[in-house]
DNA sequence: GTGAAAGCGCTAACAA
DNA sequence: TTGTTAGCGCTTTCAC
């Protein structure tokens, strides 16, 4: 690999002079500027990305945390990023963390070595709170996108997942359901106990009691959701919900998938819904009835919110929050009211 | 952030010391190295990765340039990748090109500034070889994943695929069918001709011909398989394919839904079989056999492959190539021989 | 055992 | 207008 020194050495020239024309940042009288230039091209020189780092104090790279890359809400966020970012001049660094706390350490790690200038978080977790806040404290520029931290401070990107369980609910009832069913995430989850509010408020507004067994916790994702499911499916039939409102669409194909397995029809025996509205949903064999998260919306203004602190550090902390929108297919049914 | 000097001063020794104990290669006596490991916490420091990397000449990265993150294809392979990558101290960094030569241009430059010490490229387009045969030049190490480019020079980990492409068809061939079409990838894509040659083998050791307009090429993805699959669906009953092998399951589902639209059933008016395996090919409502490719394994194997080579950059190419294997489920019923 | 200092490649302040 | 040089933070050789 050539150095800038080869580059001077070749044109005739010093290292300023070649940094200059790299840089574009000061005069160079055109031809030692064509001279360094042809250098550059004969040589296949490119600056080096580390050396550049070390004198500039950044990388011009931005990291973003996901829980786990595989499930499908995640690349259409990951995309908005990287698009945002490049218009930008920055990279982004991706990390998995999949939902294991050593990870998201290592992630911190490689914040604090320099290697990343910010941090997009899509996936705190309760118990990352202290490392995140330690980052915080050192004034790293870092913004959380979907999952929300209460009163962490960060720059914050969510839908409004209220909202989301409100309509949910709302359409299940509007369909003519009174046993309406909430299958949230894990226990402690925001972003799953700001849904089942909206849904509980809905139910409250509709005069209906909800019994503890009809809101269940757990993974989100679909074996759990089958499982619990299969639970429903196996209730008497006077008891049993005739309507489930789970809290991603891929939780819902384990509830379709436990509803088929058992034999119940949807929307006839029940009815289900999702959040997310992945592509999926729209397949002709699926037509998931779903609330729209907008990810790559979610990532873009996550992006700019953490390109514009990297500008302006000093910045109050801003709170967006996105409109989510019901998506009816046929997962409900048209109109049991 | 504080930096090493800092460390060497508040702990009372020099930097070469705190260095020694940072990187525990030197006897440094257990008094003096207790000092420095406090000094460490107390001024939470973390050595930058600029610095070392421009001293160390590497940078510790490998990078993973995939066309598309929300095809469902590449999240395993980035997740093996990542893995992999950990478990040796190698952080990723992913790049999406969405098949721009643009970005992977940047992804190229990314290299040649020392960004990355390696790259896997799981997207190799005809129209990217120069760009490649001129990091491969330079002798920076690159494996291909999943795309060949033939005659490159470089790792590569592949999968079957024209064992795939013999598969699918003899499949459909021992349930009956005569009439198969096979709908492959962008013209000119290796891994699409492969398993279009696979295809074609099968149908000759059958003794059937096979009319160009059976063997389509387009984008594998949903939409252009969509169109494709209404074109056949116009056709005469006596004429039109009874069985149609997509190059990937996205495309199958866009294969599914035209019949669906067009109320063809599926198996008895149509069988239809994808690639991939991916996850949504197993829920119930869906149900699709296809040809399994594993993608973790993919993104495994060229991982290992690339550390393998930044350990020894002289060693010759290696070629991987990975069974596929054939996935069973409803689309193509049971048996109609 | 430990420390001083050179140097990785680059930028920019300062000098000419 | 261009060149010389210090220094970013780190590792490692060489000297003690």
């Amino acid at each position: 690999m050539s150095t800038i020194k080869d580059i001077a050495k070749h044109a005739g020239v010093s290292v300023a002079t070649v940094s200059y024309v790299l840089n574009n940042n000061r005069y160079v009288s055109p031809e030692k500027k064509e001279r360094v230039l042809a250098a550059i091209r004969e040589l296949n020189y490119a600056p080096n990305a580390a050396a550049r780092g070390l004198r500039a104090g950044e990388s011009r790279t931005i990291g973003l945390i996901v829980s786990d890359i595989s499930n499908p809400f995640y690349p259409d966020l990951a995309k908005a990023c990287e698009d945002e970012a490049q218009k930008h001049g920055y990279a982004v660094h991706m990390i998995n963390t999949n939902d294991q706390p050593e990870r998201m350490r290592q992630a911190v790690a490689q914040a604090r070595e320099g290697k990343i200038d910010g941090l997009i978080v899509t996936s705190a977790l309760e118990a990352d709170r202290e490392l995140l806040q330690s980052l915080l404290a050192r004034n790293f520029p870092l913004v959380l996108a979907h999952r929300r931290l209460e009163a962490l401070g960060a720059d914050l990107v969510e839908s409004d997942n209220f909202e989301g369980g409100l309509m949910a609910a709302r359409h299940m009832l509007r369909l003519g359901h009174r046993r309406i069913a909430f299958m949230s995430g894990v226990a402690g989850s925001p972003i799953s106990e700001l849904r089942a509010a909206g849904y509980r408020q809905a139910m409250e507004e509709a005069g209906i009691d909800v019994p503890p067994e009809w809101v269940l916790s757990g993974e989100a994702r679909y074996a759990a959701s089958y499982e619990r499911m299969l639970g429903y499916a196996d209730m008497a039939p006077g008891e049993r919900p005739t309507a489930v409102i789970n809290m991603s669409d891929i939780g819902a194909m384990g509830v379709l998938d436990a509803a088929a397995d058992r034999g119940l029809r949807v929307p006839e025996d029940v009815a289900v819904m999702g959040f997310d509205d992945l592509f999926l949903a729209a397949f002709r064999s699926v037509r998931l009835t779903t609330v729209r998260i907008p990810r790559y919306e979610l990532g873009r203004r996550a992006t700019e919110l953490l390109l514009d602190r990297l500008a302006d550090a000093g910045r109050e902390a801003r709170h967006v929050v996105l409109p989510v929108e019901l998506i009816v297919r046929g997962t409900c049914g048209g109109g049991r009211a």
